[in-house]
DNA sequence: CGCCAATCCTACCAACGAGGTCGGAGATGA
DNA sequence: TCATCTCCGACCTCGTTGGTAGGATTGGCG
């Protein structure tokens, strides 16, 4: 399991979000999220905070409340997301993540035997991969991909999943 | 977190193994392999057991025993080592491995809501440019980048680093 | 002004999986 | 026979995660 559903939740979220993306509309309410995607509210709530403490999101507390992207769709990539929820995306414990964001190596069992920790360059090429593919996607290319029928993403995600295999 | 700690240790006594990879040769103890790795040697024991039983591994009982690979070094790649320790590189719990080994997406939330769940699409990508890194890597690449000294290391895995980010 | 609908915020809880240990039972060479 | 190794299953403990409870704030609206 690469990542929690917290993520799932969040990205979730996020594109519900971008459906309703008025430019300087109305805000959209957790509870009418919570009610579309049928995801627990009080869960939302602790999600949503992240997003917003990472500049993603706006709110507007009150009646008729709510919020709202603070980027168009296009503008927010979905490593942004996930590393606002995920706080990083490490793949192993080896990984800290340094002020800068971008995670150094720093790997105990490398002083212990004489040799190099050869783990570290596998899991520092599966990183690359996944952020690769994170910055890659738009929460726009979400939006507009779950606007389809059912049956035609189907299809759509087949098609993705033949071009990764032979790539 | 993309990784448990098992994979890190599996990974890592699949190196060990390589670096002693004669041919036929002896075959090298679970306690020799912990003490140069200084790993737990109970805790190996149910790792080997995984890779064995995805028969990367061959073992001989009794004493002077241990364990050897069951192919050169160069026709093991990581996505072998991976699948056989984690049993399946889901991004999500969306995500259910089939018969054939490649998961198929089963979601949810999908009948739920009128529309797709486009999450499926990210981690779908996501899932691809994990299993595409483990799939290039060797366990031979990893056991000669091993044998250099961690000095060299240092420069080498800065230079993959760059390679990735402006890739 | 007073209600209601929202965001906020903190503490709390239960369940699960992961890392790790223990003890023993089979094999096998010296 | 004895030491050494693989094997195997039952345990245990601890951190994290998903999820809840309950309340403060804030602000629109009648």
């Amino acid at each position: 399991m690469i990542f929690t559903t917290k993520a799932e939740y969040g990205v979730r979220l996020m594109v519900e979000l971008g459906r309703q993306a008025k430019p300087g509309g109305a805000a959209t309410s957790l509870k009418a999220i919570a009610a579309a995607e049928a995801l627990p509210l009080a869960y939302l709530e602790r999600i949503v905070a992240l997003l917003k403490k990472a500049g993603l999101v706006e709110s507007t507390r009150g009646a008729h409340g709510g919020y709202r992207l603070s980027r168009t769709p296009a503008e927010i990539t979905m490593d942004d997301v996930v590393l606002a929820l995920e706080g990083t995306v490490a793949p192993m414990n080896c990984f800290v993540d340094d002020t800068d964001g971008s995670s150094r190596v720093l790997c105990s069992h490398e002083s212990d035997s004489g040799h190099a920790c050869a783990t570290k360059l596998l899991w520092l090429r599966v990183q690359g991969g996944v952020m690769e593919k994170l910055a890659q996607t738009t929460l726009a290319e979400l939006v507009e991909f779950s606007h389809r029928e059912p049956a035609a993403t189907a299809s759509a995600l087949k098609n993705e999943q033949e071009d990764l295999t032979h790539a």
